[in-house]
DNA sequence: CTGTATCCCCATGGATACTG
DNA sequence: CAGTATCCATGGGGATACAG
């Protein structure tokens, strides 16, 4: 990008020089990852932004390269491997974006809720994320390490097929921010093991648009809850759905939901104490 | 343009957004301009931006106040004049400014000299700028009002031809900055009048490339030069051009040639006192 | 003076297939 | 794993003429 011929003191002249090496779609972008993950390699980097491919992030590093805003190493040669890091320019370029992230807080001020969709159906995730775009930043995944990649963002929701996560429901629960509100995407009759997945509410697909809104919104409004209140509204949601498809004396006997009904119950005891 | 999914920090994400408020080839510039100057018309931006054609100022504009950067009022409706000022928002852009400008300083330190080239031909012009883009920042102007907008950037080096100056002499002195070293362009013969324009050399049109250069170069050595030498140095450089066409005898009686002798000699003396 | 309305170019970005 | 090589589409940017 040219600018020649403005009538502007060269301090202004300078800044502008400096923000066209910004100015396109993905230089900006490789810098903030590696302004936040320190050196990266190429797969690495493809993984971070998902959206770019090979050829891109080739002509991208390439240009970073030229510009000297990155260096690139090679670390292994067979297989090869390279690592891509900031130079010093690159790294002073930190302010730059400290400055914009200050104006964006008071200007953008975007606080509209982050919501990450995870499906393994592709068709089902734009759906979804067409239904949620009024209202909501989403985003989607479809497989477990996009998932947890996205859990570095602390999204403010999480929607989720529970078949999307490989891994057991501990590992679920370790990943996920803690603030992040859950809801567990279930099939029209859920197993009562469900149970073990630690979400604050449950849907059953096939989904409605309104039911999946409303669904998000509740737990938006709920951000910030006190823990006890949460938990105890998760088991409460957890149970009303299970109770919805198996007889309650059943559900008192299952080996994963019959601890839910006894959390129940000492919650209910420490909240009545106080 | 449209980054979307990327495994960044919300913070981050902001900067991204509020980089590509910035990202096109003349919002940037407006804006700078806007924080330069304040508040301006529309005529006075074309001024300020002269590579800007209407339509797309006008572009710019819409989207600069789609984006809440900038208001527009009416201020007469006619003939229908109109002012841009900065908003809130755009004035905060200060500090990313700011940022880029101490960004540059450091990594781009393009300490390549400005001259600023003036002449009425515009196919010289061309010409000229093409012989110094080698090792200088040139940009050229065709009126004594663009020079005089140029001298608002103190450029290190004006090289002008005196025709071009609608004025006289001690306006020029007034409006041309100090630090600005200036090269005179003088037709084949040149009339003793021409001691009258504070420059610091003259060269004779038409002009050969090296002859050019030499002399720029020779004006960027002596920038920061002390006051007492530098002025010696042009009135020696003044008077031996018109020496080359005129006799002494006939100079040291002309009316505006005399006093630069008697200028001189008082120099000499002070000079050597020290 | 302050813009519109059209038309057009080409550089940026992207899709796809292939490779050391 | 880390790229290349090719081809293609879009839309940002611009030239020109016109208008309220």
């Amino acid at each position: 990008m040219d600018r020649p011929d403005v009538f502007l003191p060269p301090d202004d002249r300078l800044a502008l020089d400096a923000l066209s090496l910004l100015s396109n779609k993905w230089e900006p972008v490789v810098i903030a990852v590696l302004l936040e993950s320190g050196p990266l390699r190429f797969s690495e980097l493809e993984a971070a932004i998902p959206d770019i491919s090979p050829n891109m992030l080739t002509k991208t590093l390439e240009s970073l390269s030229e510009h000297d805003l990155i260096d690139r190493s090679v670390v292994t040669d067979s297989p090869l491997t390279v690592s891509y890091e900031l130079t010093d320019a690159g790294r002073d370029l930190q302010p730059v974006f400290d400055s914009l992230i200050a104006w964006g807080s008071d200007h953008i001020g975007s606080v509209r809720p982050t919501v990450i969709l995870g499906d393994r159906d592709r068709r089902l995730l734009e759906l979804y994320g067409a239904w949620l775009d009024n209202e909501f930043d989403s985003q989607t995944v479809s497989d477990q390490a996009q998932l947890q990649r996205r859990f570095a963002e602390t999204p403010d929701v999480v929607v989720f097929d529970i078949d999307l996560w490989d891994d057991d429901p501990p590992t679920f629960s370790r990943r996920c921010p803690g603030t992040t509100r859950r809801i567990g995407l279930v099939g029209d009759r859920p197993a009562p093991s469900l149970c073990a997945w630690p979400c604050d509410t449950f849907l059953r697909k096939p989904l409605r648009k309104d039911e999946l809104i409303a669904a998000v919104d509740r737990q938006v409004e709920r951000l910030g809850q006190p823990e006890p209140t949460r938990e105890r509204e998760a088991i409460e949601s957890t149970l009303s759905l299970l109770e919805g498809t198996y007889s309650k004396q059943l559900l008192e006997t299952d080996e994963h939901v019959a601890p839910l009904y006894d959390r129940l119950s000492s919650l209910d005891d420490s909240l009545r104490e106080t």
